[in-house]
DNA sequence: GTAGGTTAAAAAATCGATTATTTTGTCTAA
DNA sequence: TTAGACAAAATAATCGATTTTTTAACCTAC
């Protein structure tokens, strides 16, 4: 495992927050929704305290809306905030990698190339999607994790959820996966030579292409 | 008031979430102290309900750290993290600036001057610190509040809450306030003349003249 | 005297029920 | 027909009590 410093404890590991937050993140929501919590007390089969913890978690963590005395609602996605997101993602992401690429060690390669390797193969054996979402969310945790900001990792990890409830919203589209699959690995190889020009350019690139298929999704999803 | 865009709503306006948010920032509890759930029953006068939704919230949030089945406990402190909190401020609140600056309108003009002017205002008859602690952090939301980006702005609050923990570890230190009040004067010149170079830089030097207040208070405080 | 284990006390988390608020539907009057 | 007021239903928020887990104290055996 690795040992960089602990995260300020984000996520309690509480069963029903990781659930829901799963469930926000890959779309099992509509946006915009208003939360029936006696309904997902039923769905979820947990009582009312431990789920109304949950929300008020994800409430302050952005993935859902606290209103007054009205309950939770799925967050409406719009345009303006995708942009928004994909801006922020590119400035950070490219920050913390040029940081990791100045600091990250041989432990660091390693789980790097773990991580690609990993994402390769659930790539190829397409089954899951929700596996090859763990591993690509933890490719992409891994490459700027030796960043030496628990805030900006932070930071990080909450606009990548954020854009993946755009990304999500649509099926796979093989073509443009395979591009950004070639782009994980350039990126290993980037970091490996430590060439942090390159390979902040590279994910500049990177989270464009993306930013590219959570539009084209998110359009079409109108 | 503004005009500018709906915040993803970080903080529903449980009061409880809001009183303890303040006695966290203001330094009510000392670092490392573990929250003894019932004993703030009493003093805040609430229910267990609303009072453990506000700690999940305010763990969310970074300000408390929540322990698997072992209740809350304030976050410590740590040279590091302040380290990491200050330049990231740096990062973050220079790249609003600029582009609130090129942003901004007539509205934020006005709304620039007459927040600095309370501000100053407040400093002069010195009485209220907690005046002016909520006028100073309305000072600087405002300077950055027509960026453009809403999670940009999260991020730039959740940052001044935690810089706020070390600043605030001491007493006044009238001297280095002076100086860093005249320099929000100087920030809304800047901003006026449209001159997003020189208002970064003084941001910069601005931030980092209250990392040393910061650090040298923590310091004192061990 | 110390390590390991058992029990008692304290604290956290959860549950079921109650209370307060909002929403929906219906009726009346203009 | 529509706007407004009222009542009923639905839902959210809160409370008090129970259950579970952790922490502390104590005892016993080596």
């Amino acid at each position: 495992m690795n040992k960089h410093m602990q995260l300020p404890a984000v996520s309690a590991s509480s069963p029903i927050y990781d659930v829901l937050r799963r469930d926000l993140v890959g779309g099992r929501f509509k946006a915009g929704e208003k939360l029936a919590i006696n309904a997902l007390k039923e769905q979820y089969q947990v009582g009312l305290s431990p789920l109304r913890e949950a929300l008020n978690k994800l409430a302050a963590y952005g993935l859902l809306v606290q209103e007054n005395q009205r309950g939770f609602r799925v967050p409406k996605l719009s345009r303006e905030e995708l942009d928004d997101i994909a801006r922020l993602r590119t400035e950070l992401e490219g920050m913390a990698l040029e940081r990791a690429i100045a600091h990250g060690d041989a432990v660091w390669e390693a789980d790097l190339l773990a991580a690609a390797h990993r994402l390769k193969r659930a790539d190829i054996t397409l089954d899951k999607g929700e596996e090859w979402e763990r591993l690509h969310t933890h490719f992409h945790r891994t490459l700027v994790a030796p960043c030496g900001s628990v805030w900006l990792l932070r930071f990080i990890e909450q606009l990548n959820y954020q854009f993946d409830r755009y990304r999500r919203l649509g099926p796979k589209m093989p073509t443009i996966r395979q591009e950004l699959d070639e782009q994980h690995h350039e990126l290993v190889e980037l970091a490996l030579q430590r060439d942090a020009t390159a390979a902040r350019a590279l994910m500049d690139d990177h989270i464009h292409k993306s930013y590219e298929v959570a539009l084209a999704r998110y359009q079409q999803h109108a």
